[in-house]
DNA sequence: ATAATAAAGGATATTAATGTCTTTTTAATA
DNA sequence: TATTAAAAAGACATTAATATCCTTTATTAT
């Protein structure tokens, strides 16, 4: 249940670029690095593999960049997961168990199934959408709340 | 809410002590990384540490070993994680921001408090012995289910 | 006393995630 | 067409967790 940075790097920067949808132009990965606090390239990777798994559209050369696609905003944060952590972060065993499920538990198993189901369900409800409220109010929480 | 793989060790190995707990001699560490599928140096700098902590008992020297301490069985899971994973994994924030809380959320920041603070609960409110329903289920569920 | 046993302490090695850098490819525009 | 801008690709570096190893210390048995 280890959620990796790329991952909050990735939501960070697609909601960077939600914010600014809608004025047309793309966005480079250097100006969002600066303006999340990501390490420049780092957010680079980050979003080149968001582009290569279709989440987000980028465009070489100049004036390219990235902006969000059509559908991105109904994107599921389960499938941002997916891509980020593709090793299934609710697959693991706290006790370091290879097999450990419902049918075979180890000790700690019924004692966290509760939470790891919600929050696992919640990740599969919420959409990117669903984390904006409103423009302005994310660009305050995204911009000003960060250090 | 990362838990590491020490913390997952420490419990095993407190769990092994507690099935052999009342057989009156110390267990060794090789002992017990042979029986659970741990690495044994790694049990035992996982015991050693626990031992400082004052969560189990050690002696040295021939028929030496760690057995449980008279409380050992009521001391709380989130104690055994402080001791392992000091950093407090409960205090990390999914989108990486240094100071995210509830005055001051990440976009995220809500829809997770839910699930933390319940498990958060479990580990606090959840003792050794909860682990144990009954010895030789807990012998099973140890020795039989690890590979 | 001496040898043997097992933990304590602490140095070293490995690995995976994180972070950085360089080169190549693509596209715009001068 | 040449230059420039920006992502793509992938090599390389750093770090923290994981894992191993060796020496020292304490205890027991001979």
């Amino acid at each position: 249940m280890y959620f990796s940075k790329s991952f909050g790097y990735a939501i960070r920067g697609i909601l960077y670029l939600a914010m600014n949808d809608g004025t047309s132009n793309y966005i480079q990965s250097d100006e969002m690095a600066e303006k999340l606090f990501i390490p420049k390239s780092f957010m680079a990777k980050v979003l080149k593999n968001l582009a290569k798994n279709d989440i987000i559209k980028s465009i070489k050369g100049p004036n390219g960049g990235f902006r969000l696609m059509n559908d991105t905003l109904d994107i599921k944060l389960m499938d941002i997961l997916k891509i980020t952590d593709p090793k299934d972060p609710f697959d693991k065993c706290i006790l370091q168990w290879k097999k450990c499920n419902s049918k075979q538990p180890c000790p700690m198993h019924n004692l966290i199934t509760a939470s790891k189901n919600e929050l696992r369900s919640v990740l599969n409800i919420t959409s990117i959408s669903d984390l904006i409220t409103d423009k302005s109010i994310l660009r305050k929480q995204l911009l000003e709340n960060v250090i």
